[in-house]
Formats: C-alpha cells, structure tokens, sequence
DNA sequence: ATTATCTATAGATCTATAGATAATGC
DNA sequence: ATTATCTATAGATCTATAGATAATGC
C-alpha cells in the first residue's frame, strides 16, 4: 500500500485510536492514539532512561505496552534499533536547528543564545529524560555511529559559534566544548534535582550562564 | 592476625609481588603489586566505564584479572558492592577537599578556582574514566544511596561557594549546578575527545570559565 | 490476503553458592 | 589452620526465531 493511500484512510477527524488490523492484544495499549512503533519507542525510553540500556529487558518493554516479549520483533530488529531510533530522534532538533540558525547572518552571541536556549527546552521538553541516554556506555558500540556522528555535528557547531562570538579566549574550541557540556548538564539536573524552575526560566537561565562563559555580558 | 602484624610481616623494602598464599591462579596477575582487591576494582573500573555495568559480567572482569569468576564473590558480596565502592572511591576526595578548603576562609572566588581546579584534576587522573560511572542509571538504586548522598554533598558545596562569590547573580542555585556540571562535563570531553590539552592546562581554563559563568573576571 | 499479534522454545547467557584443593603460616 | 583460589552447577534469566492465530481489507 501506498503512504498516500493510508494516509487518506486514515485521514478522519479525530485520529483516536490506533488500527485495530491484526490478532489482538493481550494487554491494553499504552498509548491508545499512538501507533504500536511509538507506544515501544516510548516506553523503551522510559525504561532505559530510568535504569539503563542492558538492564532493560524485552519482556519489561513489552510488559509496559501491553503486548508479548516476541511482538516487539515484528516492530524492530533487534534491541539496539530501538535504542538507536531513541537517540537519533533526540539530537536532530537541536541540529537542525542549528543548520538553520547559523545559515541566518544573525549576531554570533544572539545565535548562540537562541541555540543554547532551543536545545536546553528540548532537553527538558521531553516527555522522559532521554539524554541520559547520550552518556550510556553502550552508545559507544557500532549500531549507534550516526547518532555519535549527529552529536558530534552539535557539538562542532556549538564550537563554531563560540569561536565567533568570543574570539578574544585563550581556547575558543574548548570553551565550545564546555558551553556544550553546560548545555547537557541540564540533563543531570533534570535526574537529580526534586524541583526544577520552569522550563523557559531554566532555559534563560542556562543561555545568560554561556554568555558569561564566552566572555560576553548577558545583554550585549 | 591483627592489623599491626600483617604489616610487619610485609614490610620488606620492596612490595613488589602480593602475597601468595592460598591456590595459585589460573591467569596472570592484572596488577602484580596490587592486592585481589585492588585488582578487582581496576578491572571493573575500565570494563565498567567501557561498556556500562549491566553489560559487563562477571566473568569478564574475572578474566581481566586473571581468576575464575567465582573468585570474585571470595573479596566481594556481590557485583553491585563492587560498583559503589568505586564509586565512592571517586567522589570521596573531593568532597573532602571541599571541607578542607570552606573551613579555610579564603576568599569565595579563590575557594571556587581551587576546588574547579582539584576537581577536574581527580576527573582527569582517574587511571580510568569513572566519572562516568555516576552517570549510569543503575546508581539511582538503593546499593548506591551513600553515593549518591556524597555527590549531593558535593553539589551543594559548589552552591555554596557559587552563592558566597556571586551573590549578585538571579539565581545562585541553580547557577552553582551548572557550575558543578561544567566541571563534570570534562568526563563527556575525556570520552568523547581524541586529544585533549594537558591536564593542568584544562584545569586553568575550566576554572576560568567556572569564575567567568559566575560572573566574575578571571583576575578577581 | 494482509496485518499484528500470540504461544512455544532454542540456545546462550549470567549471578551466586557449595564444596574441593593447593598454597603458606604456625 | 588459614587463605585464596579452583571446579561444578543450580536456577534464573534473556534475545531472537518459528510457526499459529485472530482480527480487518478486498
């Protein structure tokens, strides 16, 4: 079948619930408006942000879709696509953002502003802490060479604008790397800390705090 | 056989070879000076570090070390003992370099610089990269509770430095966790980098950068 | 006929315990 | 006698595949 074709039969008012083609499930969905895909996507990520990659296991995944261990097969091949999957989803948005803010002729210090803003709200924005993933040591291994590759791209553009806006620093590539790791400590906080201030407050927060790093007065 | 006497009967010159009593081993020692122990932790700290806890077996550390995989529960409880004593083996001397340092009434800024600067130099020196151990989220449960109370307590002593010396800033709080994750994020770098400057030298530029984010010029 | 599930299971782990054994120490 | 190892193994997983089945779609 055409994207087209399912897209039209799909295409009523309201998208409530997902196809019903197929043997049943044996538990209730997890997210009943999501396709299947998702709702494994979704709580794979819960579960491998809360206690790890190879602590997680098939079954507990398949357990919190309501579906068997098995039926995850027919969705991915194997446990590290879904991994994979998770990671690349959540470094693509700051990436893509910043291929379009660069491309813009804006202030090198507004830019990295708007940027150092836009990835801590995704960062926080997340329905689970994802970028816990970023530091699993599993990541390390072939199947997740193009998200280290995005992650890599992220953090050169992080460089490129902190050389441009602070060209006075001794080590503009290194301070780059260390706006980046300002940028991810959210993460940690998100972890760690009971209460967090509101996103955007955090967000304002974190991009005044990398201007200063870079040298540069908050207002300027 | 009481403390004194076992150190007696070792005090010769040289310490070079652990003592051998008990059946030989399989495999060749690891570390020929180190105690079992000692041994254990080395090689669980690299394989750990490498490719997360979960995924390393036991086994695998006991063939890194040169013994059979039950040997390893002859110096330790279990697999979960052995990560919370590295862990705590790691954040341990500075947060005890941080008592030191408050009790001294140094002027916050220098107190900060110094602490920034110790900090990452544990991070740095680390034979391997356990810093990213406290990123595993197997250490949010219960085994790892002591370490996880240390590092709290190592935050807040950041916060507590950050508040003295920046007191003008909006939110002093939150700005001494981003200055903890600033000194943290070099455990990402030593991961992620091929070549990273000189330790010394990276200490200087993160402690300039801890004092620029909390905003005060580096001379201050 | 196609889709998305199910049941059953092979084969490969993995942790921890029990008890034997090969050294040294006294 | 004490110590630090060894061998053997129980019991509990875990991932991925094979093939059956219960829906809808045409």
């Amino acid at each position: 079948m055409s994207a087209t074709l399912r897209e039209n039969r799909r295409a009523t008012m309201q998208n409530v619930s997902a196809p019903s083609v197929g043997r049943p499930r044996s538990g209730a969905r997890r997210l009943p408006t999501a396709s299947a895909r998702d709702e494994i996507l979704d709580a794979a990520a819960e579960l491998f942000a809360q206690r790890g990659y190879a602590a997680t296991s098939t079954r507990l995944i398949a357990e919190r879709v309501g579906i068997r261990q098995a039926s995850l097969y027919y969705h991915f091949d194997n446990k590290e696509t879904v991994l994979a999957e998770l990671l690349e989803a959540t470094v693509r948005p700051s990436l893509d953002y910043a291929g379009e803010i660069t491309g813009q002729g804006l202030e090198p210090a507004a830019a990295l502003h708007a940027l150092v803003r836009y990835d801590v709200g995704v960062l926080l924005g997340a329905r689970w802490n994802v970028g816990i993933l970023y530091a699993l040591p599993e990541v390390a291994s072939e199947p997740f060479t193009r998200f280290r590759q995005e992650r890599e791209r992220l953090r050169y553009a992080y460089r490129t604008l902190v050389s441009a806006c602070g060209g006075h620093l001794d080590n503009p590539e290194i301070t780059g790397d260390l706006v980046f790791g300002l940028v991810e400590s959210v993460i940690g906080m998100r972890r760690d800390l009971d209460d967090l201030p509101a996103t955007e407050v955090l967000q304002g927060i974190v991009a005044a705090a990398a201007l200063r790093l870079v040298g540069r007065a908050p207002g300027v």
